[in-house]
DNA sequence: CATGCGTGGAA
DNA sequence: TTTCCAAGCAT
């Protein structure tokens, strides 16, 4: 389904607006698109970038971050967020050496059989790195389409056939083109077509916007349950991690306990942890990153 | 399919 | 000061 009037406009947007970012130079390896995207999960561009380019330099391959220990990739990580997903590239440079020779597979059936690569991840992967024809389907694309081609503010919580229908019609038939594309509307969602405050006077598909000419009727569908933090498993999950992050040596109990005062809530994060591997014990009463 | 999972900056 | 996130994944 190729030539659609949304094609060359957002096409000649994206070679003049993208945005310089390490993983999508030429020189960047698929090791650099893969570590870009697990770091990009839920975490904004401006912290990822220097976390990124130091994991690069210190692990260039996955073979060289399979080597370690995965408590340094937990380090490493840093206050990126969600460190579990640390350890699930870890895994993952683990199973493309002990599967696919030390080189990161293109093909997204074996991406998506890594750990911690879902759909969006691999079809990212596959088409940034590889050049592969696939739908691209994350948060920014989803709003893109959802306004220009629905007519409506916000695409729903999840994501649905008619919404996946919509993307692959969309889809440029040459594999180069559909990859180029799959880019260009995400960065249009990431810079103009933004979930807030929308600049459609930047817009290269204003004139072509159903939002837009629908008189950008708010969100109807259903509510979405804003997440608690002060006081939350979570929150107490991040101090204690982070007391371990911070030291060279085993932490003693003492230590946890001066960041969370709530004992039977601090026990249950700290068994958590040690069940997600995020936490070894290493004494009676010392713990440290694995 | 609904939930849980971190973080720090912007509105 | 609160609120709301930001390129999802696993269960």
């Amino acid at each position: 389904m190729p030539e659609s009037p949304l094609h060359e406009p957002v096409l000649e947007w994206y070679d003049d607006h993208q945005r310089d970012l390490p993983w999508r130079r030429p020189e960047a390896s698929p090791w650099s698109v893969l570590v870009s995207e697990l770091m990009l999960q839920q975490t904004p561009v401006a912290r990822v970038l220097p976390v990124h380019e130091a994991w690069l330099t210190r692990w260039p391959t996955p073979a060289a971050l399979a080597a370690e220990p995965t408590g340094e990739a937990v380090r490493a990580w840093g206050r990126l967020g969600y460190p579990r997903r640390a350890l699930r590239l870890h895994g993952a440079a683990v199973a493309i050496v002990e599967r696919h020779g030390g080189e990161v597979p293109d093909a997204y059936t074996d991406l998506i059989a890594l750990p911690g690569v879902g759909d969006y991840t691999a079809a990212a992967v596959a088409s940034f790195a590889f050049g592969h024809r696939h739908v691209v389907l994350d948060t920014n694309v989803r709003r893109v389409l959802a306004r220009a081609v629905s007519g409506r503010e916000l695409p729903g919580p999840s994501v649905t056939r008619a919404e996946r229908d919509v993307a692959t019609a969309l889809l440029p038939d040459d594999p180069a083109t559909a990859a180029t594309w799959a880019v260009a509307v995400m960065e249009l969602g990431a810079l103009v077509c933004t979930a807030a405050s929308p600049r459609c006077g930047d817009c290269p598909i204003a004139d072509r916007c159903a939002w837009r000419a629908a008189g950008h009727p708010a969100y109807d569908g259903p509510a979405r349950r804003a997440q608690a933090w002060a006081g939350t498993d979570r929150q107490c999950r991040g101090r204690l991690l982070a007391v371990l992050r911070d030291s060279d040596l085993p932490v003693h109990r003492s230590a946890l306990e001066a960041v969370w005062p709530d004992g039977a809530q601090r026990t249950r994060c700290l068994e958590t942890l040690l069940a997600d591997a995020l936490v070894a014990q290493v004494g009676p009463d010392t713990f440290a990153l694995p």
